[in-house]
RNA sequence: UCCUCGGUAGCUCAAUGGUAGAGCAUCCGGCUGUUAACCGGAGGGUUGUAGGUUCGAAUCCUACCCGAGGAGCCA
């Protein structure tokens, strides 16, 4: 039996393997906390029930030592859940040296050296359920709307977009780069399919040391032809609906032990905030910021604007200047760009970026020359627009800083099983 | 790369120039319903590293290392 399903065999005597979460002992009884991964159960030993051996066997388990248990599940209120299993036999598969993690408070960089071990703990199962739902909410929605996974090479040839922040790697003969974004080969797949998405790791060689920030990092990049920007925010728009609602409906106990206020999240519902970048910069300035007209929102700048709203806001129009060189032009004001940037409530920042993408293979041949790019390492890309061109847009969602989000998480690091930051490769 | 704060027992922290301590963890003992149980006892220290000032340094100074928070960076 599983811990999860433990209401349903009352009654019954069960058998459950699992690991001991924590040991109390009261002179002629024990209680056992076990952990099996679904959940955690309270057993109870009473000294007149067990042979001498097996009770001082009990007496001498440590926390995390692994154990299958046999007993008899009855309903008692004292018990943690309300279940409990009076203990009828204790095989020990294997006693656990002194466990590092204990009950009491540890700091950020002991719990990351222990990152292992630390997912066994309760706020850690809450968290990484809550991502495992996120991320089937994500597919889920995208295989509803009709569009493909496709998935995006991690490899990437050529220093496409100057090495700076890639990851060099060897390949062969020849170097690689560890792929920051799947989107262009998604445009491709998107003008054979229509609707695409991929969905991995990204890895970005940013010496960011923030909490929103982490070197390796998963997205969700949908691209979808004859789309345009309007097309896409709706997406967007309906796509965090959908996802905020599933893990309201499914996680709400995962939710409660990582004391996420979940009103907030009811918020979370269409329309949604937005504004054109320039109003953007009016609140900025109404706010009291010296920010200039031209430049990209900084943390405290998009903390400043999505303050103002409950729900998500969406900035469109950005200048081209501060966007990819694949972004098209504004009919309206050739120095901006159709864009869009979705800023999540409560200071989240950036957790979508997107818009509609360059059609024209002369503008394209352009970008990439004012951008001092290698021609020849997109003629592929440009063959996008050399056979049937269409309108096309898409947007990329960041997993972690969207699970930082919905959890009401302080740092992104928790919302990855091993993050890899800046400095931190291990384990 | 820059700014701020920090590094003392396995862990979380105290000790503000004068004998390095507590709680938890570990080990031993006690307790018949615990809920991060409780009670008693024991072991556990090159105070991040290297120099310096001083009769005396965990404490003051210098450099370096490591961490945290923030900035920058982040098509």
């Amino acid at each position: 039996m599983r811990i999860c399903e433990g209401r349903a065999h009352v009654g019954s005597v069960v058998e459950v393997r699992g690991w001991l979460d924590h040991h109390r002992s009261s002179g002629k009884v024990q209680f056992l906390v076990l952990r099996d991964g679904s959940g955690t159960m309270q057993c109870v030993a009473v000294r007149s029930d067990l042979p001498a051996e097996e009770w001082d066997a009990l007496g001498a388990l440590t926390q995390e030592s692994s154990l299958i248990v046999r007993g008899s599940l009855r309903a008692d209120a004292r018990a943690p859940g309300g279940v409990e299993m009076g203990l009828q036999s204790v095989s020990v598969v294997s006693v656990a040296e002194a466990y590092p993690i204990t009950p009491k408070e540890h700091g950020t960089d002991f719990l990351m050296d222990h990152r292992h071990l630390w997912l066994r703990s309760s706020r850690q199962h809450a968290i990484l359920k809550i991502r495992a739902e996120l991320i089937g909410a994500l597919r889920d929605f995208m295989d509803a709307e009709g569009f493909l996974l496709v998935d995006s090479p991690i490899f990437t040839p050529s220093a496409c977009e100057g090495t700076s922040t890639l990851f060099e790697t060897e390949y062969f003969d020849e170097k690689a780069y560890l792929s920051q974004s799947g989107q262009l080969y998604q445009e491709a797949a998107a003008l054979a399919f229509g609707r695409t998405y991929c969905f991995g790791p990204t890895f970005r060689a940013e010496k960011s040391k923030t909490r929103r920030h982490l070197i390796e990092f998963w997205m969700m990049e949908p691209e979808w032809a004859f789309a345009t920007l309007e097309d896409v925010i709706s997406l967007e728009e309906r796509l965090l609906v959908s996802v905020v609602g599933r893990i309201l409906e499914r996680r709400a106990e995962e939710l409660k032990i990582v004391g996420r206020d979940t009103t907030a999240l009811e918020r979370v519902q269409a329309p949604f905030a937005r504004m054109h970048y320039s109003e953007a910069v009016e609140r900025l300035h109404a706010a009291g910021s010296p920010f200039e007209w031209g430049g990209d929102f900084g943390a405290p700048d998009e903390t400043t604007l999505s303050e103002q709203f409950s729900t998500p806001l969406f900035v469109t129009n950005y200048p081209a200047a501060v966007k990819a060189f694949y972004m098209e032009p504004d009919p309206a004001d050739a120095r901006l760009s159709l864009s869009c940037d979705c800023l999540a409530p409560e200071g989240y920042g950036e957790i979508i970026g997107g818009g509609q993408r360059m059609a024209s293979l002369e503008l394209l041949t352009r970008r990439i020359e004012e951008q001092g790019l290698p021609q020849e390492a997109f003629e592929w890309y440009k063959d996008l627009r050399r056979y049937g061109s269409v309108p096309h847009a898409g947007f990329g969602i960041g997993v972690e800083r969207t699970l930082a989000w919905i959890a009401g998480l302080d740092h992104v690091r928790e919302t990855i099983p091993f993050p890899r930051m800046l400095n931190r490769l291990k384990p």
